[in-house]
DNA sequence: CTACAACCATGTTTTATAGCACAAAAGTAG
DNA sequence: CTACTTTTGTGCTATAAAACATGGTTGTAG
């Protein structure tokens, strides 16, 4: 399914908080198992109803996670930024993938089997714990989500989903957002057509909340966005 | 916060598959710290804000979990059916509970102090295994449910919903769902206003899917409320 | 039994948002 | 450069669903 090219890296003994709680013997089987594997712009990393095998870990560029609605409107259901863990769900839950991720930028991915993981996390209780947070916590996003996509009119919607490329790629120097998405794929984030993405942008930009170019959207007034999206 | 009547109970003998993976020893410390709650029909069980401290069981009767929206609009999240546990979520998240829960009928609840779990959750990979699964089911109905909610149209909601009671509480012998909710619930769990839900519910029954006597739903076509269900 | 509250039902009005059509601009390939 | 596709922008229309209004029904407390 994944053609690894095998470059074989010591990520293992990197910063990643998780396994610094290896043992050595632990850290080798992680040696011996990582594969790195490029994606393309746009390319797709794993697809609705394959069988889950790797952890994966985003190593470089970002990605997002996404389901197939009705007629084309995708709802983005995550994203992901280095260096994140993702793909892991499906697995645990003993399903095939519920969602298809797909590189927004060239991405690179760690891939480790998920029997190794197992293996690592039958004796090590800190991995297990770490799914368990992550598990959890994404759990409680995706309620929020809920609420907040089915409940808040569209400039809610669409400034929360600002806040959160805000809050999870940050803002360059001169606050643009740290990432350059097209309209649609706001709009699949923000539960919207692609038309009323662009126009309820347009708004945004005549009341001097945000300023467009292209794809960069820099932010002008973010407290008033902010406080659009907990109002919305 | 809760004060619980000191029932001891010996359910950690009882055969909720979980608990049968653990030792003797594990299991004595769960008789020790075990509880059982009653709660009313209507009666809060845990409010938003609230620290977590207990895992849940419910034991006997029905529990919804849900969040208040805009307007007193609020969103069913989950529901809870004997015996499943719940209420681990934000803790094992770190952070307060961020949903409501409250009985729907008389319930009883078994309680757990968080750190009882953790300390055999440490030991014991097979309890970490259970909650990373739960987690992770969980997760993915989530994930669907947001797609779901958005974009099916207010029959579909409503048909899904319908079909979600009786996958999780039964048909009585004369096909009437074993759960009998105000107009107002169905309409929390579908996500749309009262008066839709029963509107809705009311071209139901003139299409001769379902007959309705107060909060009886009697299931007449249930092939084709899942069709409702899949495709609108 | 009566009064009051909660719930159910249905018709009418309003509005937010999807859908469509079309044009301009930008990006891409030959 | 030119042709072609994709993306962006904008106006108009259609419509699903909310909001509102009103009345009936059922349940409940005194």
């Amino acid at each position: 399914m994944h053609e690894k090219d095998e470059d074989i890296i010591d990520f293992s003994a990197s910063l990643t908080d998780v396994w610094r709680l290896l043992n050595e013997q632990e850290r080798e089987l992680l040696r011996k198992n990582a594969a790195i594997q490029h994606y393309k712009k746009n390319q797709q990393i794993y697809t609705e109803g394959d069988e889950p095998t790797h952890l994966m870990c985003l190593v470089k560029g970002k990605v997002k996670i996404y389901k197939e609605g009705v007629g084309g409107r995708n709802q983005i259901i995550r994203m992901i930024k280095p260096v994140q863990y993702f793909a892991y769900r499906a697995y645990f839950a003993r399903e095939k993938y519920l969602t298809d991720a797909v590189a927004f930028e060239a991405s690179s991915v760690c891939l480790i089997p998920m029997k190794v993981v197992r293996e690592i996390m039958k004796h090590n209780y800190n991995i297990c714990k770490f799914f368990i947070r992550q598990l959890s916590v994404d759990l409680g996003i995706a309620d929020e989500r809920t609420v907040n996509l089915t409940q808040k009119h569209i400039r809610g919607r669409l400034a929360e989903s600002l806040v959160f490329l805000i809050d999870s790629y940050g803002l360059e120097d001169d606050a643009t957002i740290n990432i350059y998405l097209a309209r649609e794929d706001l709009a699949n984030l923000s539960n919207m057509t692609t038309s009323n993405a662009i126009r309820t942008l347009s708004t945004f930009v005549s009341e001097k909340i945000i300023a467009v170019d292209g794809r960069k959207i820099k932010v002008i007034d973010e407290e008033k966005l902010r406080k659009i999206s907990k109002l919305g």
